[in-house]
DNA sequence: CATAAAATTAACGTTGACGTTAACGTTAGC
DNA sequence: GCTAACGTTAACGTCAACGTTAATTTTATG
């Protein structure tokens, strides 16, 4: 049964029927086979590719313009295996190959800036929270001192 | 000179004059001094603390309304500083105080299991990478032996 | 096979986050 | 004190990312 319809896809991403065929209408999700009738017919591998642009949307706070960048990585992956015994040339297929090592790595840099960012305001966080907690505590004993 | 112009804040934070006062019309950003004939008057405190929500907004993808919630701890904390020896109770200066570390904690938590999952997704990325340049080597030496 | 449930396209509506323009007042330098 | 540069409000414009509705077709089920 590999095959879903688009209400099952958007109950399993979290998205709206709407928001999946926008998606398809920008190009940041393939268009799936059609039924006779027209109908939508995804594969699980569509819903683990449209949980992958999720996902990156959410975490990496990506705009829709910016997944089309960070998802040329996974599609040339995609692409370097289903044409690998194709007739395109080695040097072709050579520099394909490290442009998506230059594309990784370059997703990877962003990354770790922002994970980098991220934890320095974790710590500026604690900080604040550390000095509030020793805050209380010394309100908490005056308090005690003014009772007794 | 504890004074700026729109147009100085805006360079500094690297913002438009419209998007401050547009912050300052949704109340994320509030309303400064002005001079007699109405021109916005800044301080610096003014401008780290418009630092901070751009900061915010930036590598926490926040949306100008979860801004709101976020600043709000700020805001206690300067509140707290500024009417530190006025008539409010002290029943109601240690809700105030409770108020704010529960804040605290539940944006320490929000960064936490942010940053977990962006670590996640950096480890597959690098997963991938591992891969691919495995692949590229391999590659490589069957075009060597090709050659050969 | 009839009919209700679910799918399709197409078009207009909405919200957030500003940009742009106009019309006008303020300030700084010569 | 004049003028250019900079400020102000107010209103309309825009773009992304969908939501909503309508009108129609397809599919599943008693």
């Amino acid at each position: 049964m590999d095959e879903y319809k688009i209400d099952d896809v958007a109950r399993e991403c979290g998205l709206t029927k709407r928001t999946i065929r926008y998606y398809e209408e920008i190009g940041v999700f393939p268009t799936p086979e059609r039924s006779e009738g027209g109908i939508r017919l995804y594969t699980r591998e569509d819903i683990e590719y449209l949980k992958k642009i999720v996902n990156a949307k959410e975490i990496l706070g990506f705009s829709l313009q910016e997944l089309v960048s960070y998802l040329s990585v996974s599609d040339a992956y995609k692409l370097h295996h289903q044409t690998y015994h194709d007739m395109t040339s080695r040097d072709h297929r050579r520099q394909q190959l490290t442009h998506m090592s230059e594309m990784l790595e370059e997703q990877l840099q962003m990354l770790r800036t922002k994970v980098e960012k991220m934890r320095l305001m974790q710590q500026e966080l604690e900080q604040t929270q550390k000095r509030l907690d020793d805050f209380i505590r010394k309100f908490d004993e005056e308090t005690d001192s003014l009772d007794s």
